[in-house]
DNA sequence: CGGGTAAGTCAACATGCATTGACATAAGGA
DNA sequence: TCCTTATGTCAATGCATGTTGACTTACCCG
C-alpha cells in the first residue's frame, strides 16, 4: 500500500508489551486504514506496518479481520460529541465547506469516506443505520428542539451527506460565480431545514 | 458468491460461438455484480459463472478485471435518457420513492450502488466525476431550464444522492406520520431547488 | 465437403491473503 | 534473583484469486 506511506509505528507509544496499547493503536491504525482504502483493498499486513505491530496480533486480538472492522466502524460512528454549533452560522459554514475541495488529510474525510464505504455493503448497512439512528438522527433532533420531528433530522442528514458525496465525487473546489451561487443556495436550502432566518 | 443466487447463463443468449454476444452478456452480468458486491468482492470466477461463461474469457476480452470494471462503469453511467419528468410531479414523485425501502432487485438501485461503490474509491471517482458532469448534471440543467445555473444542477443531484443514501442505510420504509412528514419536507426542499410552486 | 480460423474450454501457475501454531522474551511478583 | 505468565515475533499453511498458455471444437468460406 502506497496511499498510507511507508511511515510504520508513528502511532505507537513509547511503552512496550502492553496489550491494551497495542490494542488501540492497532484500532486507530485499523480506522484509518479502512476509510482511505476500504475494507478489502485493506490488508492487515498493511494495518500491523501502519501500527508497528505484528500481523499475527489482529486475529488475536480482534478475532479476525472482520472483527477488526466492525469495531472500527463502531469507534468511527461514535462522536466525540456533536460540537454545539451556532444555529445563525451553521447553514453558511457548511455551505463554505462543500464549495471547497474534499481533503484526504482531513480525519473527517477518511471518517465519511469509511462510513460511505460501509453504506455499499449489504452486511455492514444494517449496523451504520441503527449507529446512524442513534448517535446521529437523535442529537440532531435534540439539536433542532424538540418540536421537530424524526423526520426532520432524517432530511437534514440526507441532504448533509448528499453534499458530501458531491463534494468527494466533484474533487476540486468550486471557483468564482458558481462558488458563490453554489453557496447561497446550500445556504438557503439548510436554513429551509433547520428552519432558521 | 451466494448473493446473487446460483443461477448460471441465465442471461445467455441462445445463438452459440458468438464473441459480440458473449462479451455483451459477461458485460451485463458484471453490471449486476458490481453494483452488489463490490469491485473486491467480486471475483471473475463470479461474474462467469453468472453470465454462463468462461473466466478465461474475461482478460481476452476486456484486458483484465480493471478494464471490465472501467468498461461497466462507463455503460452504467450513461443512462437511456433521462425521462420527461412532469415538472410539477417531479418533486412528490421522489419524495414517494425516497418514503419506501431500498429494493435491491431495482436495477437502478443496483446501478445507484455500483456509483457509490465507485465514489468511494480514490482511482474511480476522477472518471465518476466527469461522467455525473456530462450525463447527469448537463441535462438536469438543461431540464431546469437555461436561465439555471450549474450550482442549480448540482445541488439537485447532492440532494437527490443523499436521500438515495438515506434510503439506503435506512433499510426498512417510513411508515405513519413520520412518513407524510417526510414527503412533504423533500417535496418543499426539491420544490424549494427546481423552482417549482 | 474439407480445411482454416475464430471461439470456447481446461488445467496450471504465481501471488497475496488471513489465519494458525510454535517459539522467544520481557515484565513483575515471590 | 528466579519463575510464571502475558506479550510479541516468526515461519508455515491453506485458500482464493487473476492471468496465461495449450488444447479442443464449432463455424464459415472456398
Amino acid at each position: 500500500m502506497t496511499e498510507l506511506g511507508e511511515a510504520a509505528g508513528v502511532l505507537a507509544p513509547p511503552r512496550r508489551r502492553d496489550a491494551a496499547a497495542t490494542r488501540a493503536t492497532i484500532l486507530e491504525a485499523a480506522k484509518t486504514a479502512f476509510a482511505v482504502t476500504g475494507y478489502d483493498r485493506t490488508s492487515l499486513r498493511d494495518i500491523a506496518a501502519l501500527a508497528g505491530s505484528d500481523v499475527a496480533l489482529i486475529p488475536r486480538y480482534f478475532g479476525g479481520k472482520e472483527g477488526l472492522f466492525t469495531e472500527a466502524l463502531k469507534a468511527t460512528i461514535a462522536p466525540d460529541r456533536l460540537r454545539d454549533w451556532d444555529r445563525s452560522r451553521f447553514s453558511r459554514d457548511v455551505a463554505e465547506m462543500m464549495a471547497g475541495a474534499a481533503d484526504i488529510a482531513d480525519p473527517r474525510t477518511r471518517t465519511f469516506q469509511f462510513l460511505l464505504q460501509a453504506a455499499t455493503s449489504p452486511t455492514t448497512a444494517p449496523l451504520l443505520g441503527q449507529a446512524v439512528q442513534e448517535r446521529f438522527l437523535a442529537p440532531i433532533r435534540d439539536w433542532l428542539g424538540d418540536e421537530a420531528g424524526q423526520e426532520r433530522a432524517r432530511v437534514l442528514a440526507a441532504i448533509y451527506i448528499g453534499f458530501l458525496v458531491e463534494r468527494l465525487i466533484r474533487g476540486a473546489a468550486l471557483e468564482g460565480a458558481e462558488r458563490t451561487a453554489f453557496v447561497e443556495r446550500v445556504t438557503a436550502v439548510i436554513d429551509g431545514v433547520i428552519g432558521a432566518e
